[in-house]
RNA sequence: GCACCCGUAGCUCAGUGGAUUAGAGCACUGGUCUUCGGAACCAGGUGUCGUAGGUUCGAAUCCUACCGGGUGCACCA
């Protein structure tokens, strides 16, 4: 349709604009253009006036009924359904949807790179989700996609845990309880500092560092210690993904780059990009790039800090891999420190595409009403409590019904994820156990649903050889097939700002035509021709393979019964 | 104080510079229905799109200022 009236423009005014179609209300056509307006400024001519010119073309050519002009200069348009039908044969395949528009490039995306110190809390339900979902858009965009979990496998926290399990904890708490009594024991070792640093005392501070340090000597007692509890932390934190259904190619934690950190920090210091201060402290001024505050990569008793072992994960990434991009998707509150460190890359020449990918923060609502963000102090909830609670609610719903374990694990998942795809990735959420698991509406079970009665449909009534669609028009499956035209774009879009709510917004408006369509139209159940069993069959064939698409873009899968 | 983000219906949120009526979900009211699977469908409505200017043929969308909220601002990550 687009080359079509691009043609006409070209043949008309001899040049050639990009044709954006857009969908206006049904009244006025199947499909409206605004290229009359677009071209009134360099033509030099009334927009009306152009739009008259291609529209009267446009109806002689016979492609298209109903042309009319509206407005300033919009070109209206309707197509006949069986147009759109054999337009959605023609660009269809296995891969519908998908383009190469990251074709020979390489993006690195970091996730859910979280705290080893404390349980997976849902503080990493976003980078999991939203990192997932960035990955996945860019699969199907042609990149070539390499995953890393970042893990916060360094620094204060390890000291932290061993000061606490020799204070307050025994090896029959930690086989017990492991990771959560790891976690108990680092909340109740930073309370016990926070108290100590307010009386103006650091007994345990000090003890804290003697066992960085003999880490990083590699004493047998502090690796043994260090071995242990990660082992621990690391277990619990591909139970929790491997529930969520998520994975990384690359597992290089904070840890691994400490060591290459310190000496590129030296390299640093040699060319005279960092600078040291009388206490020892390293920092790299910024303000020739815009940014006032420099950034600190060395602290000044000579260890590591973040800065350090990021410096070194953003050298070693580029010698290993040569990406074109990297996503790190990550918390807002970081926002200020990448603004730094990505202004560090370009001092130390590294021009690779870095993309902050943050979203916005998961609050609560409080008791008084107001909105809050989720804080320890508040009591955060715990993954695989979440996961828990939403399992059991999904095998409630399904009760009474012959439904696998595996798929009430996909319709809880369905929920969750779905939720958090719900509005654009920077909107702060809003953590209700209500809404979370909500099951009607905008919601993963919702178009699960929809999703599922396509696929039963479909089974039950399985397409012959010999079915033969001939001459069968479409007028009722209109909707649906300009709804599948639009896949494509939608992907491409969602894909260019990493912003997967716009495939979840899209896959929902999908469930509600479907919802729609089978309330008043029969698809294969009696007094449907052979013919007409045979269009909508094949139809239903094409949105079933998208929303299992659409949604595995977003990590959710679809149930075979629900 | 400085930087970034947000402000759209009672609540939670959509809304590539397009219009002829700014949309969904939730909640509320009524209806459809012996379902190719009702977790459904249909109908009912409220909006100074935070405020004030500006740019534009056209602004919720872009620019400026202000008001309100959130986050961050070197030895935590």
């Amino acid at each position: 349709m687009d080359t079509k009236i691009s043609q006409v423009v070209h043949d008309l005014f001899d040049t050639d604009v990009e044709v954006v179609l857009t969908r206006p209300d049904p009244q006025f056509g199947d499909y409206a253009t605004n290229v009359a307006m677009q071209l009134a400024r360099p033509l030099g001519k009334n927009p009306r006036e152009i739009a008259e010119q291609i529209a009267s073309r446009l109806r002689e050519a016979g492609d298209f009924s109903d042309v009319t002009v509206a407005g300033p200069g919009f070109i209206n348009f309707r197509v006949p359904a069986r147009s759109l039908a054999d337009t959605l044969d023609h660009s269809w395949s296995d891969c519908y949807g998908e383009n190469d528009d990251g074709a020979g490039k390489t993006v690195i995306v970091e996730y859910p790179s979280p705290n080893m110190a404390k349980p997976y809390s849902i503080g990493h339900l976003r980078p999991a989700n939203q990192g997932w979902a960035a990955r996945r858009l860019m699969d199907a965009t042609g990149w070539k996609v390499i995953t890393d979990n970042h893990l916060g496998d360094y620094g204060a926290p390890f000291g932290i845990w061993v000061v606490g399990y020799l204070l307050f904890s025994s090896e029959e708490a930690l086989e017990k309880d492991g990771v959560y009594e790891l976690g108990r024991v680092y909340i109740e070792t930073k309370k016990a500092l926070k108290e100590e640093k307010e009386r103006g005392e650091s007994t345990l501070a000090n003890q804290v560092q003697d066992w960085l340090i003999k880490l990083e000597r590699n004493e047998e007692e502090a690796v043994s210690y260090s071995k242990r509890f990660n082992e621990i932390s690391l277990k619990h934190i591909h139970d929790v993904m491997d529930r969520m259904r998520i994975s990384t190619d690359h597992e290089l934690g904070e840890a691994f780059f400490a060591p290459r950190g310190k000496e590129a920090v030296q390299v640093l210091l040699k060319s005279g990009i960092a600078k040291q201060n009388d206490d020892g402290s390293v920092i790299v001024p910024l303000d020739d790039l815009g940014i006032k505050v420099p950034l600190l990569v060395q602290k000044s008793n000579g260890a590591a800090l973040y800065a350090t072992t990021d410096l070194a994960t953003v050298l070693y990434r580029d010698e290993t891999w040569h990406p074109d991009r990297v996503v790190l998707a990550v918390g807002s509150e970081q926002q200020f420190y990448f603004t730094q460190l990505f202004a560090l890359c370009k001092k130390i020449g590294i021009h690779t595409e870095y993309i902050h990918l943050w979203f916005g923060m998961i609050d609560q609502v409080n008791e008084d009403g107001t909105r809050e963000k989720m804080s320890s102090r508040k009591g955060v909830v715990l993954m695989e409590k979440l996961l828990d609670t939403a399992e059991a609610k999904a095998r409630e719903i399904v009760e009474g019904r012959e439904v696998t374990e595996e798929d009430v694990k996909k319709i809880a998942l369905g929920a969750i994820k779905f939720s958090d795809f719900a509005a654009d990735r920077r909107t702060n959420i809003l953590f209700d156990w209500k809404t979370i698991f909500a099951l009607t509406g905008f919601s993963g079970p919702y178009v699960q649903y929809a999703a599922v009665r396509v696929n039963k449909i479909i089974n039950d009534n399985p397409l012959t050889s010999s079915a033969e669609i001939g001459t069968y028009d479409y007028e009722t499956e209109k909707a649906i097939l300009a709804k599948l035209l639009d896949y494509p774009s939608v992907v491409r879009l969602a894909a260019r700002d990493l912003e997967p709510h716009k495939v979840a917004t899209y896959i929902y408006e999908l469930a509600r035509e479907m919802n729609r369509y089978y309330e008043q139209t029969p698809v294969a159940t009696g007094g449907v021709s052979e013919v007409e069993k045979a269009a909508r069959i094949a139809l239903l064939q094409k949105v079933s393979h998208v929303f299992t698409h659409g949604l595995s873009l977003l990590g959710i899968e679809v149930p075979q019964k629900m």
